[in-house]
RNA sequence: GGGCCCAUCGUCCAGCGGCCUAGGACAUCACCCUUUCAAGGUGAAGACCGGAGUUCGAGUCUCCGUGGGCCUACCA
């Protein structure tokens, strides 16, 4: 309900600090949709969407609709319904309502026909590239105002076979030429997987999504600034029908640095074998994003502060990955990781015994303990090992000092030396190949408590946040 | 070519005519702490795209310019 307010304020400001958004202006219950088409899961740029419109349901109490935009069965992948679904319910945002478009597509043809009693829509039969061209000059093709023919008859007759779409009238003098005409429904033969053959008239989205938006009763729609010219479209819809529009409203677009999120390109690559699936963890999908270890919290929070304005912005992974750490860091583990480890000898008279705390600040979390026997080989980074000399002092942490002698660690004391190099180690352990979002692989060896955080998000001590899996670490970030 | 939208620190946000010598977060740098190069503490550096106007007064309003984005599909 959103009858807190006396009277619908507009422009009402103050929102800014808490949840840093402002409320929607509102008259009654608030509808919002998301609307993806189902071509693959959801990516991050998509996110925003679903965290703006669920943050509004949210502060007003609606209802969020996910609309699966399948209109163009060419373009459908059969997978990605679930996905997506499963995708918004990871985010905290599970939709109230599930709609599938093509499951509505005697609703669009029963508009349609409105519209073309009403004369503001026409059958057209020309070749689509003269039509284009007539518009480009606005100019009207000969279809538009024939009044000779039925253009109900000429809908009617699309079922059954022949070529022609059907053009919603605009202004064909609007001196935007995105807006002068567009076809509301046109001829697709191609078999689509949900509906298979049945139908061959399909409507395009602008068409449905007009006929949808009012509908299923959306009150406001929430969605990117590239769609601002769509809205002038679909306006004429409403217009033409003399429908109630819903409020539109438009946030600027977002550009995230080094990701691939177009997801043609995405299934042609995992096609190919470039990537090992939709969660691969070069890929910005969700999916990935989930797998690496990213909190969904953070995703939205990132959103949520970034807010509805009209200015394009450039999403930054180190602000959200900063948003991630604060989530992780608490809870994670840490855990030593020895990349790339060379092989050295203990030397000690008596056993040794390892207590690292989970976490140096939870003591709660409980301690890595391990005993360590003489003449056991220890493993150490190559690349830390490559700073010390013959005769070094260094420090295997949470355990003991050793100095480096021919090719052998003696030890020398247990507690720790001031300015004495630290260094990860372990005598045996996890294989585990650290694997970073560029796509390289470094081989290590992780403690052997690893075996039993399988899944979770720990932090490997001088290398950062790492999700565990089998015999694979999948790079977070620092 | 045409149209639409946008423009404050590196990034994101705040700022809705005087309270701004422009504030916060993250990032950056320095120091402190530390058996992690994480976290934590202290401090520093860092922005109103340009030009006209309106006004007693403009980051805030108007116009022009410039820059960026998007749309102009029988895609969504």
């Amino acid at each position: 309900m959103a009858a807190q307010a006396p009277a619908p304020k507009p422009r009402k400001a103050t929102g800014s600090g808490h949840s840093g958004l402002t409320p929607l202006e509102v008259d009654g219950p608030v509808v919002l949709r998301f609307a993806p088409g189902p071509s693959g899961p959801l990516h991050l740029g998509h996110s925003r969407a679903v965290a703006l419109n669920h943050a509004f349901r949210g502060i007003h109490n609606g209802k969020l609709i996910l609309r699966l935009e399948d209109t163009n069965p060419t373009v459908v992948d059969p997978a990605a319904y679930d996905l997506i679904t499963l995708d918004m319910e990871w985010l905290g945002a599970k939709p109230n309502e599930i709609v599938v478009q093509s499951d509505r597509l005697e609703i669009y043809y029963e508009d349609a026909r409105e519209l073309l009693s009403r004369d503001a829509a026409y059958v057209c039969h020309c070749d689509a590239e003269k039509w284009r061209e007539l518009k480009r000059h606005s100019t009207a093709c000969p279809c538009r105002d024939d009044k000779s023919a039925s253009h109900l008859a000429a809908f009617e007759a699309l079922f059954s076979g022949g070529d022609g779409i059907v053009v919603v009238k605009t202004d064909l003098e609007s001196n935007n030429p995105a807006l002068r005409d567009f076809v509301a429904l046109r001829v697709v033969e191609t078999s689509h997987p949900r509906q298979g053959s049945t139908w061959r008239l399909w409507p395009t989205y602008n068409f449905a999504v007009a006929v949808d938006d009012y509908r299923l009763g959306v009150t406001h729609v929430l969605r990117g600034k590239d769609h601002l010219n769509n809205t002038l479209c679909q306006q004429w819809v409403y217009r033409h029908l003399d429908w109630g529009e819903p409020q539109f409203i438009h946030y600027g677009l977002v550009s995230i640095p080094d990701a691939l999120l177009k997801t043609t390109t995405i299934s042609e690559g995992i096609a190919d074998g470039d990537y090992c699936g939709w969660d691969d963890p070069q890929l910005a999908t969700l999916a990935a994003l989930r797998r690496r270890g990213y909190q969904p919290q953070a995703i939205m929070d990132y959103w949520i502060a970034a807010g509805v304005k009209e200015a394009d912005i450039t999403l930054s992974w180190q602000n959200l990955e900063a948003a991630n750490r604060v989530l992780v860091e608490p809870e994670a583990k840490r855990l030593f990781w020895v990349p790339e480890p060379v092989e050295l000898i203990l030397e000690a008279s008596q056993p040794l015994e390892k207590h690292a705390p989970f976490h140096p600040e939870h003591a709660e979390m409980g301690e890595r303990r391990e005993t360590v026997m003489p003449g056991v080989t220890i493993l150490l980074p190559a690349a830390d090992m490559a700073q010390l000399a013959e005769g070094d002092l260094l420090r295997l942490k949470n355990l003991c000092n050793c100095r480096l002698r021919n090719g052998q660690l003696e030890h020398v004391s247990d507690a720790p030396i001031k300015g004495v190099p630290i260094l990860q180690w372990c005598v045996a352990g996890e294989p585990l190949q650290l694997l970073r979002p560029n796509g390289s692989k470094v081989e290590g060896i992780a403690e052997p408590a690893a075996a039993e955080m399988m899944g979770e998000v720990v932090q490997f001590e001088r290398i950062g946040f790492v999700r565990l899996e089998r015999s694979q670490a999948l790079f977070l970030h620092r």
